[in-house]
DNA sequence: TAAGATAGAGAACGATGGTTCTCAACGCAA
DNA sequence: TTGCGTTGAGAACCATCGTTCTCTATCTTA
C-alpha cells in the first residue's frame, strides 16, 4: 500500500486534471477514484468531502503557481524584465493544449457563492500574486500604483485567452505592461 | 394568462438572478420556477431543456451589457473619454451588492467544458466588447492595437474586482487605460 | 350550459452524485 | 497457523436534479 503522503499526491492531482478540464460539479468523486488509482474509503479519510478536496487541489495549484512564476522571473536580472517575464510565464501557459483558464477564477465563479472556503483560496491566491507584482514594481522604483495595473493586466490576459481561444492576449497585455512600466519610470527619470 | 414574451421574459430574469447569484448548476430547474412564477411545464415548453435556457440568459444579459455600455458612453463626447466612460460604467457595476463577477466568465469556467452553446455565447459576448471597443479606438485616431489592451484591462478588473470583493480595480484599470490611451495617441501628436 | 382543449401544480421517474457501509481479501503479530 | 485489524472494491443509501406525466380546474366556444 502506498503511504498518505502519496496517496494525497495522487488524489489532488487526478482531482486537479480533472475539476480543471471539466469543472469541479461536473465531475463526480468516482471519477477522481478512477483517476486516481485510490478507493473512495481512502480518499474520504485523507478529504472529509469533496470541498475539502477541492479546497486542497486550489491550494496545490497556489504552490504550482508560486513556482512556476517564481522559476520563469528568475531567467532575467532586472526588476522590469521579471515583470515583463510574468506575461511571457502566461504566453507559455496559453499554449497548452489544455489551457482552460484560471483554476481559481473559475473555481471561484462556479462555487464562490456557495464554498466560502473556495472563495478565500481564490482571494488568497489573487493577494498573494499582487503581493509578489508588487514587490518586483518595488524593487523596479516604480510608484506602488503601477502593481494592481499590472495584475489586472494578468487576469484579464488569463480570462481573455480562455474565452477566446487564443494565446494572443498574452503578447497584447505584455505591450501593455511595458507601455505602463516605462510610464511609471518615465517622470522618476526626468524630474521636473 | 400571460402571453408567451411575457413569460420568457419572467423565466429568463428569474434565471439570471439564480445562475448568476448562485452559479448555475447549483440552481435547480425548479428554483427557477418558484422565482419565475410560472409552471416547469410552461418553462420546458418556452425552454426544451435547461441548457438552452441558459443560453437564452446569456443572450439576455448580453443585450442589457450592451445597453448599459451605450448609455454609459453617450453621457461623454470625445472617444478617448468614451473610452474612459467604459471603466466608469465598470466601477457603478461593482459597487452593485450582488456584483459576483462577470456572469460570462463565470458561465465560461463552470460550463464551458461541458455545453458548446454556453462557450460560444461567452466567445460572442467577448468579441462583440472588443468590436466595440475597437471602434472607439479606431474614432479616437490611436492604433488598432490599443483596443485589446483596454479590453484585457476591462476583463481583468472584473476578476479581480469580484474576487477582491473590493471596487479598486475599476478605478486602477481605468487609471492605467488613461495611460495607455495617452502612450498611444503621443507619437500622432508628435511625428518623427 | 356543456364539451373539449389547455394550463398549472406537483407527483413521478430515471439518472447521478456525495457519502457511508458491507464484506471479502490481505498482512501481520503471537 | 490463527485471529485480528486494515484495506480495497464496490454496493448501498439518500438526496437532488432535469425532465415528463397525471390529474384537476379553468377557460373557450358553440
Amino acid at each position: 500500500m502506498i503511504d498518505d503522503w502519496a496517496a494525497r499526491e495522487q488524489i489532488v492531482t487526478a482531482a486537479d486534471r480533472l475539476f480543471y478540464g471539466r469543472g469541479v460539479q461536473a465531475v463526480g468523486m468516482d471519477a477522481v477514484r478512477a483517476q486516481a488509482g485510490v478507493s473512495l474509503k481512502r480518499i474520504y479519510a485523507l478529504f472529509p468531502s469533496k470541498d475539502d478536496l477541492v479546497v486542497a487541489v486550489l491550494h496545490h495549484r497556489s504552490r504550482r503557481w508560486d513556482a512556476g512564476l517564481a522559476a520563469a522571473t528568475a531567467t532575467v536580472e532586472s526588476p522590469r524584465d521579471k515583470l515583463l517575464a510574468v506575461f511571457d510565464f502566461l504566453a507559455d501557459w496559453f499554449v497548452e493544449e489544455d489551457f482552460r483558464g484560471c483554476a481559481f477564477i473559475n473555481s471561484f465563479g462556479e462555487l464562490g457563492a456557495l464554498s466560502p472556503q473556495v472563495a478565500a483560496a481564490a482571494r488568497e491566491q489573487k493577494a498573494s500574486f499582487q503581493g509578489y507584482v508588487a514587490a518586483l514594481v518595488r524593487a523596479a522604483g516604480a510608484p506602488e500604483s503601477l502593481a494592481p495595473q499590472l495584475a489586472i493586466l494578468a487576469e484579464g490576459a488569463q480570462t481573455t485567452a480562455a474565452i477566446a481561444g487564443t494565446p494572443d492576449a498574452a503578447r497584447q497585455a505584455r505591450d501593455a505592461a511595458a507601455t505602463l512600466i516605462e510610464a511609471a519610470l518615465a517622470p522618476a527619470r526626468t524630474p521636473a
